[in-house]
DNA sequence: TGTACATCAGTGAACGCGCGTTCACTGATGTAC
DNA sequence: TGTACATCAGTGAACGCGCGTTCACTGATGTAC
């Protein structure tokens, strides 16, 4: 049945934000175009009213995630804080509604080229936040910094995120809390 | 036709290695049965006479791929050679053949328990061995020192293969290098 | 050592399930008068 | 403002392709005598 145009562009979104969700935490080969609109409360078939192609919605839904992202973390009042929130444990168990740089980086690498585009100002981005956090040392050796200090924190949280023991788990978030949180 | 038993030890030995380069390069759900036996060499029939499924193939070669990882790395004469060689454009352009737990950190929390025991494993190995370079500082700031250069190469490495600029690349594995390659 | 038969590694066709995609249909919304 | 019709968002069945898996068959290897 029909449905009014505010309801639809509604649907829409709520597809394009289920998506980035379900992508980030499963990646993209992990869920099906059923599921994505099953968990958006609908059925699959009207999907192609909305996105040409699944990839099409993975691009759409990547980006928005990307965006979201940089929205969250914009946050921030310090380089600690930062660092703290990113590898929180909160963090590390909610991979849905995390980081989608973190996320998405495995995957980022065979995915078309406007998503990697996206991915690398997503990066580029962090990357200047961090560096405007950072105050000592020539503008050069601050860059280095946030440029090392935002592998660290990507890394640990994806190994975080691996490993199969906890305590282990906790241990890799502290220990690069202790040396990226510092701000030079 | 039949093959003689040595003939088909070797050919289950190709197997294993060309599916640890596949898997690695293209992830879990990239390749087929079909592309690994014929990158192998045979058909995909006989599949089914090494392994029980396609799973069982993709533990055994991924614990197989975080061996060599681990020998391979086991040659560095010291961290700034291990760090050099890590983050060096060879292995950022070679993930077929590069570090195993690069390459599948992303797609491990989403495999058997096996696989996330073997590949906690190599990290916990990498990690040790990133400490015996440490000189300075308590056995607790070292192993914490060793735990972040760890997850700042993994990172580095990760970002720069995802990301679409060549020059960014080079410039994230040059900071990381720089940061991540003194003794302390 | 040579011969005859059993074994079994590998082949390629076929199966079946999952998933991306299409389509005829429904019925509520939007619009023309 | 009310009525009649056109539009179109969403539904659910169906299609078709890819891929993991199975199976009957082949012919070289391994073994028994």
């Amino acid at each position: 049945m029909r449905v009014s145009r505010e309801k639809a562009a509604e649907n829409r979104r709520r597809i394009v934000e289920t998506a980035g969700r379900l992508f980030r935490d499963k990646g993209f080969d992990g869920v099906g175009v059923d599921a994505i609109m099953k968990c958006a409360g609908l059925t699959h078939g009207g999907f192609y009213g909305h996105f040409a192609s699944k990839e099409a919605l993975a691009e759409e839904a990547s980006a928005a995630a990307l965006r979201s992202n940089a929205a969250l973390q914009a946050g921030a009042a310090s380089l600690s804080a930062l660092v703290d929130e990113y590898l929180s444990e909160r963090h590390r168990a909610d991979r849905a509604n995390g980081c989608a740089v973190a996320a998405l980086a495995g995957d980022v690498g065979r995915q078309g080229q406007a998503l990697r585009k996206t991915f690398t100002a997503s990066v580029r981005a962090q990357v200047d936040r961090i560096t405007a956090f950072l105050k000592r040392g020539s503008p050069a050796a601050r860059r280095r910094r946030a440029l090392a200090t935002y592998a660290g924190i990507v890394g640990a949280l994806t190994l975080a995120r691996a490993v199969d023991d906890p305590a282990f788990a906790q241990e890799i978030l502290a220990a690069a809390r202790e040396s990226f949180g510092e701000e030079y």
